[in-house]
DNA sequence: TATGAATGAGGATTCATTCAT
DNA sequence: TATGAATGAATCCTCATTCAT
């Protein structure tokens, strides 16, 4: 890794490689913006800097185009939840706090946080992608999430649960917040502050999930 | 020819009064399954059983009517539960259960449950839709619950909380659950049963909101 | 006369006879205003106080009513002239001064004076319209206008031309005079003003029209 | 293969260079033959050999085709004329005769003389149109043919007059000309000749400006 | 005679997709 | 690979005309 790489591909066929994330990279911006109908090829194209039949050569279509900007960017976040949970060694509390804040700051400020919304919006006009979007994303999260809840069921920390239907309720507050930047953000007044929302998020979930006996102990810290 | 005939309505002028009803009801039900680019104005036409022409009549454009099946559709369920809320006198728990069980059994069958999807899914193309959105539907609803929260806070019922930011979270599993039937419902193997998913919901609102010493009989009562 | 007249029709049953007028006047109005093609049926029909039907009961189609608006505003126009020429005695000089001075007082500030630049749009949609008024408008003008000039010519007054083709030549800056207020009349800085434009017209056209010894007089008259 | 090709030139990038003009040219013709209004876009394609959708390629909507029509038809006719006059060095009576007959010549038999009637019909549609048409139409034929009048003024070939208003009057017969041609002109049993026209039209104009003492000579060789 | 609700043919415009170069 | 000119299906909207009352 130390030696200098030996010719450093001339720029094109780096580039040539690049384009389709270029390309995806474009669209998720423009998809984020406009939606998926009201954003034309033309534009995405021009985006990338590419001409309108470029993109034709790297996707198939429009829908095929926007499953590769749904995939391509919301498979990494998952995979970084689920790395985390598989390597944390601390409180489920702590755990549950560390994914729900980790998770935010790593797309709250990104235009990934608008893919939930796209999906969402176009889940009845592209079954596939939704099918896709159920199976790849929200199960695995689900499921990620369910087995932090039953570690700390396990380990006597949180009280037992309806954890299937639980996950669901509990993972709602995060997309709805995700959701919300890209829908009715901009008509509030006074901007929604994620972190605070995030706070009463994680301390109504907690708090719920506390045994008797903690609970009395929290509430003793938090009045303090 | 005395005797004053039954007066059979002109058939015309009732049908005028009842038109823009039937439209919307139409326009509910295609908007709902297809998302408002896809729905073509034909389509409604066709549905409300009039002709294309028609629906000029009485909507100038497809936006508006878009707008008047959000506006004519969502407002009364609000309505409905402010007046529960006005009227109920028992626990704040209760009040809590009884409008989101409420809440779901006059709606959740609906078409009108389809419309947050719709409503999020356009917000950016229609601005002022979404502002109407907002404060006529959002802020009345966050409104609500602020209110409700506060009194059981009041009540010494609940305990204190962050409830500006509160409510935020505590609507979105309630949004989520409504959005969840009309985008990803479908995919699912074993359908989520909203009954459950709201049991799940309100066990954990309400026990996040105990007093330490209630928690405690909760607890109890749970477990027996 | 004097007799008063024994039961005035009632309010109603007078209106009914006014109707077809009341509806080419809001019609000439709109046509003249909008053009044939952007004028509504609706628009004139709110215009003459009537409802939509009501037009159909009295023209067949827009084309027709187009037609009685020509027609019914024309022809008196016409007749007038003809009726001046008649009865008029004075040199022809006078006459041609009289005449297109009348013509202007009676049409200019009127709406009637739009009439020509809409028949000269339409002429190629409505053949007929456009045939109507060769026959009944133009050569009538054509006519009276030669029998002037040769009236001039056959009392010495005026020299011989080929009448034929000057009236053609002599009616365009009159006609052109009616159809500049309604085109590009408004885009002018310093407006177009007709009575001095009226003034040069006369100047020129009885300035060629003079015989060489008239001219001699003529121009040691204006020189004066 | 080392003979360079004669080079075909691409086909595309060569008829991407022709098509605005091509699609002018049958736009020109269907404008004039129909009407803006019912000329389609379809037939205008269909006319150029495209398809509906190249249309928009060129030109944003149905209204700058039409000003493009106008514009790239009328502009290069003012040069040409304005051309000639800045060249002339004969008397001014010849260089209105042959501005008028080159005129004729130049634009009588095309479509182009339908141009005058389209945007007269039109100008009350497109004020900008109008606008355009008369500051760079109207303004500049009229600054030229004033420009000529006054030439003979001060050459002491024509007699004084009221050039400003003058200059409308005696442009109206050629304007009506091409104006007569597109609308009346079909109805006419014998139809009017233009070169007669025209000579009775300069017969007129010439014989209007001659100075008295010219007059009388003209008016000697007339009836010679 | 008068109404005005209803109709539906007709045309402008958009944009994903193709394909010759 | 890359281009971008060309395509044409698809859909919103208008408005003259009809006809039941």
């Amino acid at each position: 890794m130390n030696v200098p790489e030996p010719k450093p591909l001339p720029r094109w066929a780096r580039r040539k490689d690049a384009r389709p994330e270029e390309i995806i990279a474009a669209a998720l911006e423009l998809f984020v913006e406009r939606g998926y109908a009201s954003t034309r090829l033309d534009d995405v194209a021009a985006h990338a800097g590419v001409s309108k039949g470029t993109l034709y050569l790297y996707f198939e279509n429009k829908e095929e185009l926007f499953k590769a900007v749904v995939r391509g960017n919301m498979l990494p976040v998952l995979q970084h939840g689920e790395d985390l949970v598989q390597a944390f060694s601390g409180s489920s509390a702590d755990l549950v706090r560390q994914l729900v804040r980790g998770w935010w700051e790593l797309t709250g400020s990104t235009r990934i946080a608008g893919i939930p919304k796209l999906v969402i919006a176009e889940s009845g006009n592209f079954p596939d992608l939704a099918k896709f979007y159920y199976d790849e994303v929200i199960q695995r999260a689900l499921s990620m999430f369910r087995d932090v809840l039953q570690r700390g069921v396990d380990s006597g920390e949180f009280r037992e649960v309806d954890n299937d239907h639980l996950v669901h309720v509990a993972l709602a507050p995060l997309v709805m917040l995700a959701v919300w930047g890209h829908s009715f953000g901009c008509c509030e007044r006074e901007k929604l502050q994620p972190a605070r929302y995030l706070d009463a998020y994680l301390d109504m979930l907690l708090h719920s999930l506390q045994l008797a006996q903690a609970q009395e102990k929290m509430h003793a810290r938090t009045k303090k």
